[in-house]
DNA sequence: TTGACATATCCGGATATCCGGATATTATCG
DNA sequence: CGATAATATCCGGATATCCGGATATGTCAA
């Protein structure tokens, strides 16, 4: 059906449902939850709740390297959840948008009532082996496992 | 530091920052935010939203494999955004919690004020070949690209 | 101008996450 | 009981997304 080709296309627009029209909102919302959905962006934009700190503040809270919180704020700034401020050659970010703080509040009064059904959420990507993967390595890596993968 | 083992452990916990503690919640409310973050789940989400549906009305819906569809509200529900209901060989599939509406509200009419600035957000993920990728396959697969991807 | 500091961007590499198809499960009907 | 319908779960396969390290960019001080 359709050749559908999307040469240079960056935002290829997933599997084309039944109804495409409307659709286009929907992505950048879900981009815009994606956001938060990093266990790092969202402690990062936690603290730059309460007050304005530079990348390095942001480098030590974190512990990761300095160029993936570089990038991670930049996401943020992009999504417009914070601002940023450049001085000299420091860069101070802050949230600005009151809303932000309260979509923050609302998720966390939502997550608190399902916190053991939330915990126990393993679906949508059971993994690859996960079975006696045993990852007893050096601890290396580690990201975030996922929402509800399933096994057992 | 440390060795680190987490044998069995299904939840990793990222690759340990200076602040272990009460970081655990940071991961509980992040793969909150993950779970919507997949525009066919937030498709889902808002279709429930309005009123209870069966798992072939949402397959209809997404027009995506009854497993998928299936597996992507056994995820909403385990989150606690949906409730299901069993009856006969149908599960109906609702949002009960009225707060669930806030959230996607208030989401909705923050990325509007940043539309043009979240379509463009493509970092976090460059992709592995990116450039003049061409994706001139069959339009198979698609999924979502990414919160800014990077890329010229 | 040169050097050091603070950030931002680029580049492979390792997973998490999504997808369809096959199969298992549960329930209704004849 | 056997067949069919509606769901749920399992399995490889394909990407998106994250990470650290190297490098580029911009700013201030000597």
């Amino acid at each position: 059906m359709a050749t559908e080709h999307s040469t240079t296309i960056v935002q290829p627009g997933r599997g084309r449902a039944l109804l495409p029209a409307r659709d286009a909102g929907v992505e950048r919302i879900a981009k815009f939850f994606r956001a938060l959905g990093d266990p790092t962006r969202l402690r990062l934009l936690e603290f730059l709740l309460d007050a304005e700190h530079t990348v390095s503040e942001c480098v030590e809270l974190v512990g990761l390297s300095q160029s993936r919180v570089s990038t991670h704020l930049a996401c943020l700034t992009d999504c417009g959840y914070v601002a940023a401020r450049r001085e000299g050659r420091f860069t101070y970010y802050r949230v600005t948008d009151p809303r932000v703080a309260e979509l923050v509040f609302l998720a966390h009064a939502l997550a608190a009532d399902n916190a053991t059904a939330l915990e126990a959420c393993m679906r949508i990507a059971p993994s690859p082996e996960s079975v006696v993967t045993s990852a007893a390595s050096e601890g290396r890596r580690g990201r975030s496992p996922g929402v509800r993968g399933a096994r057992s």
